[in-house]
DNA sequence: GCGACTTCCGTTAACGTTTACGGTTCTGGA
DNA sequence: TCCAGAACCGTAAACGTTAACGGAAGTCGC
């Protein structure tokens, strides 16, 4: 059923060159003619070459050196993020990863120099938060030109020239979300607000988007409010949503899409409305679990760290490795929290880097793992 | 900071004997007394000897054969089960995995024939629908001992020494739909029913518990009735729904766990209680896909079973390969699809055995999905 | 016409493991 | 005493790729 997989040496043969030339060919190596280049080419399409990755590293074993610049982050989001892609570099089964983190403090402060410094290191891949799109475009679009692959973790940056995306659906976030906020709400009228970064994050104008016409669509007597913009800065947030509450005293939900909700929470306290709110949040970090048991969150959407930069982490590899990746836009559905299964996500989480861990000796010798240590 | 990896020349040499003998010695093959095995054993864990999977993959190119024996099913959860089988395989870099399908057509029907002809197959290892735990146990247990690791995907056979188990999350699936329940359902009394195949699966059992608890915290407003056994026969669960509807007509909402929800939606529009139930379903297929839509069913708990077949075969594969797997029980968290996300998950879906050549023109309109832990 | 250089190409030794094959030495039986 | 067989062990050839080396032409300057 299978016939063997053509090799160098088969493409050799079949030109009646040798294996030399077939591989200086297909690396553009210099030391070939054009001539034989094109015909070695050639012949491996119609051959249907493959390289042997097994023997490829066995031959050369260079380590892939990759560059993580992402940012500090004042929850525990980008911690998760780093902790996945350390764990998909941690389980490829050839292990010649060698991973280099550059994390700047705040946002816009140091990613710049920090991609600056990767590309003059000469990494083969760097995976990043492109937090301001308008400025790491540039950025990015000159790794691309040192044939340094990029990929952006959480939010895109587009026309950058970036091998690939993952993130998290913002179409299913953003209408998740409203449909809890109208079931939550009942059939009686009401209005809903909307905090996120900026309307200039394409993410946050697409969570936004689908969010209003999950409600328009459906949950016709709920009016959503003019989204209020915080920039990541608490204040602006609380004050925002406190002049939000006293001028729609008939407020009924809020839908907090970045990670600022604990802001918001506690405008809604001092405001005297938060009993009266459904208010369903994003993300989840530890400062936000007493809200979750209290109710005071109805829901969190929870945009899965981790899995973000595992994937990332993969996608890079794989096109380092096999020199095309199967996906380059990877949109996960987000993960609902709310009461009754947080302690499965906290549980979760709190399983860190033990992936070693040994699972409940219930069922201690299976005799099979017996191979060698 | 990297010392070269030790090989079996380096702990030959360190013991002044041969490769030839420590290869014997580490993968017990006979020819090799017991004092140079039992030297080279202790040698090759104090070097910290990991064997070069490049190395061992190049030399012997032997191909893993892998039975998968499941369920036809009534839906196209198992399809999707084996799909994701089919793509973890496709995406292994050194490809020397071969699928060997076994679907039996139903329940309790040519499962242990096929467990039977597997192992007489001496395939390298088995991923199962451990559908019946109490008859599978033995199989699994002879597998066990004919050294074929066994996985089971969404049912655990417990105290079968399988190698693992990878299922959804009982307890954030049965939590999170009563959390729904109560939120949807507001302040006022209530009482509802769950449906299940029967309370002899430990799964089952379990989600039941985990609503029950959560309903009975948060919403103690709502009265959970006593469960009802379907056994996946259509007119058992239809029969069985008319039955609860006429005798409890002040009911106000249904937990479906199985994957029969279209009798329990027949039974309701008949009984003409549709519009005042509040129905919350497991899993997605075609025949849900109107009542989702329409509103009949608020929300379903989707079980991902790409994902699910995704990572045990990668749990299988981590072990066949390795000698050892990270863990050996993953518990997922289910994914909730309601009207306005419903798309989302479609268009996930329908992309399916395409994954191959998928080079991309610029930036497709929506990103490609992918399911992860 | 002779070295020095360029351009192209063939050969070969790694990489670490598996596997088959030939050797030892040792045992038991005739 | 000698042979057959077992039990143990060393050697070497694969596997497919990479990278380095050396050789064969051909080109240029003198």
């Amino acid at each position: 059923m299978g016939k063997p997989p053509t090799t160098l040496r088969d493409i050799a043969k079949a030109l009646g060159t040798s294996i030399g030339s077939v591989h200086r060919a297909l690396h553009d190596n210099p030391g070939v003619s054009p001539l034989t280049k094109e015909r070695v080419l050639l012949m491996a399409r119609t051959l249907g070459y493959r390289p042997n990755l097994a023997a490829r590293y066995l031959s050369s074993k260079k380590t892939l050196r990759i560059s993580v610049i992402t940012l500090q982050g004042t929850t525990s989001f980008w911690d998760e993020v780093r902790t996945g892609i350390r764990q998909a570099a941690g389980s490829i089964p050839l292990e010649n990863v060698e991973l280099d983190f550059r994390t700047h403090p705040r946002l816009g402060e140091g990613d710049e120099e920090a991609f600056e410094s990767a590309i003059n290191d000469n990494v083969d891949g760097i995976l990043t938060f492109a937090s301001r799109p308008q400025v790491l475009r540039s950025w990015i679009r000159r790794a691309s030109r040192a044939k340094i692959p990029v990929v952006c973790v959480a939010t895109d940056a587009p026309g950058s020239g970036r091998l690939g995306i993952v993130g998290i659906d913002t179409l299913a976030s953003g209408s998740i979300a409203a449909d809890l906020m109208g079931r939550f709400h009942g059939t009686r009228e009401g209005s809903i607000a909307i905090t996120l970064f900026d309307m200039g994050i394409t993410e946050h104008a697409e969570k936004c988007a689908a969010f209003e016409s999950t409600l328009a669509s459906f949950y016709p007597n709920l009016q959503l409010l003019k989204p209020i913009e915080d920039h990541d800065v608490e204040m602006e947030s609380y004050n925002k949503c406190r002049k939000l509450f006293e001028k729609f005293p008939n407020l009924s939900g809020v839908y907090v899409t970045t990670e600022a909700s604990i802001p918001v929470l506690n405008a809604a306290r001092d405001a005297k409305v938060l009993d009266r709110l459904t208010i369903i949040t994003t993300d989840l970090f530890p400062d936000l679990i007493p809200h979750i048991r209290s109710g005071a969150v109805a829901a969190t959407i929870y945009q899965r760290p981790r899995a973000q930069g595992q994937i990332a982490f993969r996608m890079l590899h794989e096109f380092l490795v096999e020199g095309a990746s199967r996906s380059h836009q990877v949109a996960l559905a987000p993960h609902l929290v709310m009461r009754g299964n947080l302690d499965f996500f906290l549980h979760r989480q709190s399983q860190d880097s033990f992936k070693e861990k040994v699972h409940e000796a219930q069922e201690p010798a299976h005799g099979l793992a017996e191979d060698f240590a």
